[in-house]
DNA sequence: TTATTTTTGATTATTTATGATTGATTTTGA
DNA sequence: TCAAAATCAATCATAAATAATCAAAAATAA
């Protein structure tokens, strides 16, 4: 295989995946580890990968993304797949649709098909992927944050007082009977409760590990959100608001 | 065989695999590799395939865009790399810096050291890569261009009509004495100007073989900005602004 | 025909790619 | 925190590929 060619199939599996490991590579395309990492680091300096210890990450990951090779290797991914596809698979022509910054909400936008749909994002990657798969596309501007890569900040509370989502697909740090939707940063907090004010309708991406966990700042109520999850949650969250879930790989039930 | 004949196989073997070596080539068209090797330099002169070390791909094989942004990366490397990192140089504590988007004004971003400065971009990748810096970085919002990946409209512009810059680093297409300084696109045209009106200095950053050339629409007159270069321009220039050029790697004169 | 140009294949010194090894660095897990 | 394990960059020898050169063959022109 030409070397050119290689380091082409890297670069799409890279993406493809959002992160990989030496390993993997060297397993699917049965060359060595010495090989593998020169391709890598040469890639990187290209910048069409970031190489992180162990691996490499798309250049459309979020920071550093040395997490996302670790997190890979632990979680499980379909889940998010599946909850990130369905997602996707709600948005209609002419909608007009706000996606919150962070990972869960990053893969959403590989399922998105809807082209004749607007999309609104606060992350600096969300918008760089969402116009790489030629979608009509308008970033919030602000102050970025560096950890996250999104736009923050009372100037961004004011672009999005102005618009009027009709869908908006957000991430959460926490999900809980008393305390709602939560996340640590107040200042991202405040951009979410804005654009879930602005919105007819609100949807939270979030695995099953966010139940019961409360984080520090509260952006919405239970209520004003619907969840679109990877397990039944238990009765009292279905209670308090409509829950969509998928469950070990089949469908859930429609609620 | 006719030379043109083989010429035309290769090409259509190239762009069905999408990536051939040599020794293939050998096999299927039963000659030489020398012939092999010539015809393929021969080709990439042409554009009609990409040699690479072993063989060749073709010329849309990966993605035409990445290609493209690729070989403008490559062209007068060295040139741009001095150019930048003088730019960089530059800015100094409390600046107020304004990067518009294109390849020049994103290597400058690599050189930038001064971390008390806060910089402000309508580029998705330069904010992406000032974050990564970790520089205090701010984005201007709006509808997202997808060829250039910038923000542009007017949405855009009134942004920056609230600000003000104390320098202002841009990129160009053409300058010229007559049109001063030009790009292809309308809009960006308006965003180029409203940051220049707005800013204490700015910079145009080019290389020598952008003047003398005239591109669709004026976004500043030669006197409203400094220029940045490679090469000792003709004295006309020289009357009209500042011109700063390096030569031969060895830094020219001030001016 | 003969002279000239073009194409080709062989040769060779040089460049590039690869895999193994080793000592250093980073991560992991107690 | 420390020590073990994993990963890494640097180095080296080997193999593969390349550009440059040259002479022969083929095509072309005079």
């Amino acid at each position: 295989m030409l070397t050119q060619e290689r380091r082409d199939i890297i670069t799409r599996i890279v993406n493809e995946k959002n992160a990989v490991t030496v390993a993997e590579l060297v397993e699917e395309l049965d060359t060595s580890a010495a090989t593998i990492r020169r391709d890598l680091t040469e890639l990187d300096k290209e910048r069409r990968i970031i190489k992180v210890f162990g691996g490499a990450t798309s250049i459309n990951s979020v920071s550093t993304g040395e997490d996302a090779v670790k997190e890979k290797l632990l979680k499980n991914v379909e889940a998010k797949d599946e909850i990130s596809r369905y997602a996707a698979s709600l948005i209609v022509d002419d909608d007009f649709v706000y996606i919150d910054s962070g990972t869960t909400t990053l893969k959403l936008i590989d399922y998105i098909t809807n082209t004749k749909a607007k999309y609104i994002t606060n992350g600096i990657v969300h918008a760089k992927r969402l116009i790489e798969r030629h979608l009509d596309t308008i970033i919030i501007g602000g102050r970025v944050k560096a950890r996250t890569e999104a736009v923050i900040g009372s100037d961004c509370v004011d672009v999005i007082r102005r618009y009027h989502f009709t869908k908006s697909f957000m991430g959460t740090n926490g999900i809980s009977i008393k305390a709602g939707f939560t996340t640590p940063d107040v200042d991202e907090a405040m951009v979410k409760a804005e654009a879930i004010k602005h919105s007819y309708m609100s949807y939270v991406l979030a695995d099953h590990s966010k139940f019961g966990v409360v984080s520090s700042v509260t952006f919405a109520e239970l209520k004003s959100c619907a969840i679109i999850t990877d397990r039944e949650p238990s009765k009292q969250y279905e209670d308090e608001t409509v829950i969509k879930y998928f469950q070990h790989k089949v469908a859930g039930k429609e609620n």
